[in-house]
DNA sequence: TCGATGATTGAG
DNA sequence: TCAATCATCGAA
């Protein structure tokens, strides 16, 4: 039988931005069951972003204290974070820290459909590939991922929800990060330049890496 | 209890 | 460029 392979605790267990940046290339995968048949909808990793520790990051839901709602930022490694915002849409990361820190999770803003592209059609209610899962409201929509997966274990392939090995990126690239007013000098979201999937394209502020 | 805000999206 | 839409959180 086929074994899955998906990056361990220890993975996680490291500064958040770095885990930020060698997630890209990895694979988000959401099992669902469908009238007693079960799917696999999942896509290459093409852009994150890391979210820090209390004081040192002050854009993070973790910036002043733990409440009920970034309580998994607190908590152990390798979970979902899933977050409601604007009234409308859903946001996944995966929580990721050094031990020294308190506090810390990756947001995933967009991926590459790979599989079970029908069923994400029909959960984004639009054809086009490059609007299905390009933007971290939209792949939460295409992968139908709500709050109930909040807090899942996603380094466990049993999970509805996990993270599975992929063929990495060689390249990335790192920008500031998108949609916030806070801590705009930290270079945290981390892309496959490559990508035609990206949220935003890649402008003149971004470095290269390795 | 209350009001401003937001790690977004899609339409104009 | 702007409205939709509502849970969250800090202030009162």
């Amino acid at each position: 039988m086929y074994k899955i392979t998906t990056p361990d605790r220890k993975f996680y267990q490291r500064k958040t931005a770095l885990v930020a940046r060698e997630l890209i290339g990895h694979e988000l995968v959401r099992r669902i069951t469908i009238n007693n048949s079960e799917y696999d909808l999942s896509g290459r990793i093409v852009e994150t972003e890391a979210y820090g520790s209390m004081q040192e990051d002050e854009a993070s839901h973790a910036f002043s204290r733990l409440t009920k709602r970034n309580s998994p930022m607190f908590g152990p490694v390798g979970r979902a974070y899933v977050y409601f915002t604007y009234g409308n849409h859903f946001c996944v990361n995966v929580t990721a820290k050094a031990d020294n820190k308190k506090a810390g999770a990756v947001l995933i803003r967009s991926i590459e459909p790979l599989t079970g592209i029908g069923l994400m059609q029909s959960f984004r209610q639009r054809s086009e590939l490059r609007e299905l899962t390009s933007g971290p409201g939209r792949l939460s929509q295409a992968l139908a991922i709500t709050m109930e997966m909040n807090a899942l274990d996603m380094t466990d392939p049993c999970s509805e929800l996990y993270i599975q090995t992929g063929k990495g990126c060689a390249t990335c690239a790192c920008t500031p990060r998108i949609g916030i007013t806070k801590a705009t000098n930290k270079l945290w979201r981390f892309v496959d330049p490559t990508s035609k999937f990206l949220s935003r394209p890649i402008s003149k502020s971004f470095a290269r890496l390795e």
